[in-house]
DNA sequence: GTATTGACTTCAT
DNA sequence: AATGAAGCCAATA
C-alpha cells in the first residue's frame, strides 16, 4: 500500500499499460487527488529513475503533449510513444484512440476496494 | 501574510 | 481551429 501522495501518483502512472495515453487530471483522480492535475506534472519529475516511470503515457486532457512543439522534450516523448506503437501527429494523438480505462484488476493495484467515481 | 508559478482543465469567443 | 480568461491547487518566493 501506498503512503504518500507522490507515491500514489507514481504508481498510477506505472499502471498505465504500453500503447495506452492518459491525461493529467485522469491520473490525479486515479490517484485519488482530484483537482490536482498540476501536481502531476510537477510530482513526475521527482520520479527516481529506477522507477522507469511510463511518464510519456501522460499528456493533457486534450490529448496534446504538454511540451511546446518541438522542443527537446517534446520530440523525446513523441519519439517514446512511437516506439510503443502510438501515433503522434501535430504534437498530440488521438485520445479516442489510446486513452488508457483501467480495468478493476487494475484499479484494485491501485489500492482501491471500491472503484473511484470519475 | 501576499504573489507568482506551473509537464493543467474547462468554458466562452 | 485557435485564443483567451478563469478556475484550479500545491509549492515557492
Amino acid at each position: 500500500m501506498t503512503h504518500n501522495k507522490h507515491d500514489r501518483i507514481w504508481n498510477t502512472i506505472a499502471q498505465i499499460p504500453e500503447g495506452n495515453i492518459a491525461g493529467y487530471g485522469h491520473i490525479a483522480t486515479l490517484a485519488g487527488l482530484p483537482g490536482r492535475a498540476r501536481m502531476v506534472g510537477k510530482v513526475i519529475g521527482l520520479a527516481p529513475k529506477e522507477l522507469q516511470l511510463p511518464w510519456q503515457r501522460v499528456l493533457r486532457s486534450s490529448g496534446e503533449i504538454a511540451f511546446t512543439a518541438h522542443s527537446t522534450m517534446a520530440n523525446k516523448q513523441a519519439q517514446l510513444l512511437r516506439q510503443e506503437g502510438v501515433m503522434v501527429e501535430n504534437n498530440r494523438v488521438r485520445m479516442s484512440i489510446y486513452q488508457w480505462q483501467p480495468t478493476l484488476e487494475e484499479l484494485f493495484a491501485l489500492g482501491y476496494e471500491e472503484p473511484p467515481v470519475i
